[in-house]
RNA sequence: GGCGCUAUCGUCUAACGGUUAGGACGGAGCCCUCUCAAGGCUCAAAUACGGGUUCGAUUCCCGUUAGCGCUACCA
């Protein structure tokens, strides 16, 4: 039975690249009919918070994948003791009653790495117990085997064969002193216990396997199928953080931006993994179907965003081409919350007219705002009244231009085909190119010079709108 | 410092040891066109460096350099 897991730490709002993890795990779960499980890894109870857990929930519901089960570590601290006692009974770990490095310390830089405390490793039993019983505090370590040297070895999914000597391991904690379980145990333990078959992570743990491979062998489980992930890295190389790079790492940004969430998803599958066959937009089923470890590479992907602006490129593009394969209705309803939180009155009916004019125009939804505005207000912004004249024109062509428009526009069928052929031969009565006649109407018409096409658009604003902003403009017009 | 991982256009990436090193985003230009987009076409742009192995290395091996990760009683 395939099972995998996701196990984000609930320290920070959700990360994207928490969120890759997430979707890889969840792609191949679902290739291969396999389980989905989320593993709230809170035991680090000093930096848990409430808000970044709904944080995570809010994210990944956002994304719109979902799990088969779900846990919370920090119910499970029973398990992870038993394990820590078992692994402790069988003397491969010991208690080490050393006080917590507190930081700095002259902690051996230099010549090479620490690996022990040798009095504590060598504590007899005896001695050991009753330290513990009198109270002392101590953390339990792991008895890395030394002596003559071993090689701890995997296989990785993605990186391929590992190998280790203890050596180079150090005495790592499996329980703090006060009692509670670090990450190492804990995720082992459970994911033994969850029966997990293919671990997924983020390429930061792959060094971290070899202790999580003695770990399991000490408790006798057999380890899991290891598949590590390259890392997401900022334009400088580094890894992705809250402190350095802001909101850009965080899920809840993309989508408060107006991305869609099939589009984020795709966007983020294709940093660090490839379908091979240049295929760049792709839905849901189509990545289910393409995705295997094989695809991934193993190099750092970087999530190329700018001081200036937040998103990457090329998930601006992707989002574009998601939008315009949305069906209208679809693509209406998820625009108007947008345009409500701009501020603008839109109602269904109306974004369904508007739609059509302007997905080809917007890369994220909330461009709505910018794009349409004109279509769901009363009165126009303030706009320049020089953006009136035509090429190769003036004020006093664009009055003419914007009578001529008020007066044949009152007395036709306000629809797309009779629109054009008036305005077209309007312009032609009048000895000028069409583009001299457009213009001053689109202008007065929605405010700026770029918008979408202009019968449509005069069409869906009806012609009180359309006169009434013909009027206002020619106004301006007149009183400079 | 030790250990591990990685290295193809600016970015994401493709290439059973044999290709004019391909695609995409972004950039430039042209076309289309009522503006802006969308769309079509074209152009610029890469195998980090040095050694091997081989008839032939982007590809395999070694070294150098660089980057990243781990080296916590964080995860």
């Amino acid at each position: 039975m395939l099972r995998v897991r996701f196990a984000p730490s609930p320290t920070g709002f959700l990360h994207i690249g928490s969120a890759r993890t997430f979707i890889f795990n969840w792609l191949y779960a679902r290739r291969n009919g396999g389980t989905m499980i989320l593993r709230i890894d809170d035991t680090d109870v000093g930096r848990n918070t409430e808000a970044s857990l709904q944080s995570i929930y809010e994210g990944l519901h956002w994304l719109e994948l979902g799990w088969d089960e779900e846990y919370r570590q920090s119910e499970r601290l029973g398990l992870h003791k038993q394990v820590a006692a078992a692994i402790f009974e069988k003397g491969i770990a010991y208690r080490d009653f050393t006080p917590a490095d507190t930081g700095e310390g002259d902690r051996d830089r230099g010549e090479g790495a620490w690996l022990f405390h040798a009095e504590m490793r060598n504590l007899s039993r005896e001695e050991s117990d009753r330290r513990a019983e009198a109270g002392e505090p101590f953390a339990l370590r792991f008895r890395v085997p030394r002596g003559q040297e071993r090689i701890v070895q995997f296989t990785d999914a993605v990186y391929g064969e590992q190998a280790k000597s203890t050596a180079d391991i150090e005495d790592f904690a499996l329980l703090r002193s006060d009692g509670l379980p670090t990450y190492h145990l804990a995720s082992c333990a459970d994911d033994a216990d969850l029966r997990i078959s293919h671990v997924v992570r983020g390429q930061d743990h792959l060094s971290n396997t070899f202790k999580h491979v003695l770990i399991f062998d000490a408790a006798g489980f057999p380890p899991p199928q290891f598949a590590h992930l390259p890392l997401l890295v900022a334009p400088d190389g580094t890894k992705l953080s809250k402190r350095r790079h802001g909101p850009v790492v965080s899920v809840t940004t993309y989508r408060d931006a107006g991305f869609l969430p099939h589009a984020f998803v795709n966007f983020l599958c294709l940093l660090g993994w490839s379908p091979k066959d240049d295929r760049e937009r792709m839905d849901r089923q189509e990545l289910m179907d393409a995705f295997s470890f094989e695809g991934i590479n193993r190099s750092n992907a970087v999530v190329n965003f700018k001081e200036d602006d937040p998103f990457d490129p090329k998930a601006l593009w992707l989002n574009a081409e998601h939008i315009r394969a949305l069906a209208i209705e679809d693509l209406a309803d998820r625009l108007l919350p947008f345009a409500e939180a701009a501020g603008l009155r839109a109602r269904r009916e109306k974004m369904i007219r508007v739609t059509p004019l302007i997905r080809e125009r917007i890369k994220l939804l909330r461009d709505v705002a910018t794009v349409a505005d004109f279509f769901f207000v009363d009165e126009l912004p303030p706009y320049d009244q020089a953006e009136l004249a035509p090429d190769k024109g003036d004020a006093a062509l664009a009055e003419r231009v914007l009578q001529h428009a008020c007066k044949v526009l009152s007395e036709i069928p306000f629809e797309h085909d009779s629109l054009e052929g008036t305005l077209r031969a309007a312009a032609k009565e009048m000895g000028i190119k069409t583009g001299q006649m457009f213009q001053p109407v689109r202008v007065a018409v929605c405010g700026r010079k770029n918008a979408p096409p202009l019968f449509a658009t005069l069409e869906v604003l009806g012609r009180e709108t359309c006169l009434k902003r013909i009027g206002e403009a020619i106004r301006k017009l007149a009183d400079s």
